[in-house]
DNA sequence: GCATAAACGAGACGGTACGTCCCGTCTTTGA
DNA sequence: TCAAAGACGGGACGTACCGTCTCGTTTATGC
């Protein structure tokens, strides 16, 4: 007989409450002052069915952010092949989905999760910017053609500093970037792949 | 009678095991695990005397952590005039910094007092990558010598792409990269400076 | 069409079970650590057939404490006719009955029971020292003959002095009485009836 | 230097206000649902300055009855060396006392914290009918004046059929005697200790 | 023999209270 | 006047149970 199967099944609404409750916490009140028991009264539950679930705050504001991150979909245009142009418009549209307040809350409340949980920092890390990463990659691949140069090497390069960048940004609460700071990054960055790929 | 002079003066001793405290219980236990009383225990000094010093458990970590790195001073090899030898140099001697467990640590407290209270990210990744960044800048122009370039914006971006780069490595305990991931993180930093010198 | 027959019927080893597993954690555990959820697992019940059957934990404690203790059987000495050796007879009897730890349990259970729902203190206490009251009464009526004394009213406060002063002895956990103490206690009580009677 | 006198004094006026909340609620909700934090917020005072002071319930609930009892000073009427008159006059004046409803639930409560704590069981009865035990036995033997009989056990054994009786008509939650139970009572004890002084 | 109905085990649910830790404040003694 | 000690009112922790509520399953009755 299967065992998962036994007894009343989980409500997957308190389920979607408690992250929603999560997030909206964490756009309002911040990290250090969510609760586990706001939380709970936030989402209509009781704190034991937070707990039967997630094992504590960070694992919980883990899911919560990453879930709702995860939701948004980034409008991505199309790649020309031209790479300056290619990586200031991935730039672009990439600062203005983090323009929104409310997804800047959400990625300061994973960082401090992670600093929290010193254990799976890395993993939070990766699965936040993986898929910002990879989406990038491709995207400036494709645009590339294939061939030139090393892509696979420069452009995860180029990914991870974007990434690391546009987390600073984030975390230090920087205003947009000008469009000279924007120029001067895409320039640093095509820059270094055209030396490369010269150089090859 | 001078006002300010009367009665027992400040404990400097205290003061200074209070912040040798924050720093060994950053350490040991993490921001979040970190208190106020834990602090003024391992002190051998009364929570009051932390009280009115500090405002808040933030401000306090704050303080420990920037008055902990600044202590260490980082050995900072001749610049040669070479980028990026000089840029691969600089690199090498902070990763070597950042090496250090207890060291890292107290950046993750940073970070951690940032995404705490938001009102002052912005000053405490200031203050912590300021002076790093001020020190690269003059270190990359002296070496470079003058006249060359738009020197200000365009190391002005290096050092701050550099600096992302290095926080993000430690927010995410990466492992010390491989000589070939400093090869390629110099050559993209380096490249795009190049490209843009050409291009003035 | 008979209602009260249609559907399953209720499981008498369950009701057994849990019963027992009453008894043995006012045993082991005492009433106030005493849990539903305890007793559902020790029986291997679920909660839900407990609620089901009994309203609350002391009308639980209550059945299954006057259930344990009907039980008993008390060994009865034959009466002689002899007011004080009737009643030494009796109290020995009554004595080592109570001497019984897992049956001084029970009774305290049943104290805890009544402190905790007062409107049926009254009832619980009939209950446990009614049976014994009538059983003491006809005992020593039968021993004494008739047409002596005002016997109903004169045992009845025999009988309820007696009650009252071994559950003193079972509350307060005082030590087995030694026969001095036998011996006064019956003197207190039979001389009581032994002057009414003269004084009839 | 003296330890017990270094940091902040301890409140006596907390103190006192929480053995009147446990009081004013054993009356109003009794044992079972009194709780440590209905008791805090009644006496205006934080959980912790329960906890600090008192290990469990049933030691607070203990201190707070034993320490209501005492204060109510039974009065006493003047002992006239009649055994009978002065019995009855002690028995009236205590059930006088019981009568008052919250003092009735003082002593459930006690019964109940009993129940509750075995390990001290014994103890809290002792302090409860102790004193009473030694006023009826120092005001009886002081009617009877010295000689007669072995007063010390004779007397501790109607003292202690008194306490029980009365302990037991407050746990059952009796109606007060009627005159003709009085009588009965009396008779019965006073008859006792009539018949040990004839065959003494 | 098949629908209806109740009891059963399991266990998740919204809650209350537990006893503990820590917050930031206050009040004492001692230097 | 400062500092240690430590008690204070308060808030949140993570846990244990409360009594209720689904589930799938079992065991009876009666059409």
């Amino acid at each position: 007989m299967a065992r998962g199967t036994v007894g009343r099944p989980r409500d997957t609404r308190a389920h979607a409450a408690i992250l929603e409750a999560v997030r909206e916490l964490l756009t309002d009140v911040g990290y250090e002052r969510l609760t586990i028991e706001r939380v709970a009264a936030l989402a209509g539950v009781g704190k034991q069915t937070v707990y039967r679930w997630w094992p504590s705050k960070s694992a919980l504001v883990a899911e919560a952010v990453l879930a709702g991150l995860i939701r948004v979909d980034a409008y991505m245009p199309e790649a020309t092949g031209n790479l300056a142009t290619d990586v200031r418009a991935w730039l672009v549209a990439a600062l203005e989905t983090q323009a929104d307040p409310s997804r800047a809350a959400l990625v300061r409340g994973l960082a401090a999760a992670a600093a929290d949980r010193v254990e799976d920092a890395d993993r939070l890390y990766t699965e936040l910017t993986g898929p910002a990463r990879q989406e990038l990659i491709a995207y400036l691949a494709h645009g590339l053609g294939s061939g030139q140069i090393r892509q696979d090497a420069d452009l995860g390069v180029v990914a991870d500093t974007l990434a690391a960048t546009m987390l600073y940004r984030v975390l230090t609460h920087r205003p947009a970037p000008t469009p000279r700071e924007i120029d001067d990054l895409v320039t640093l960055v095509v820059g270094g792949i055209g030396t490369r790929a010269a150089a090859t």
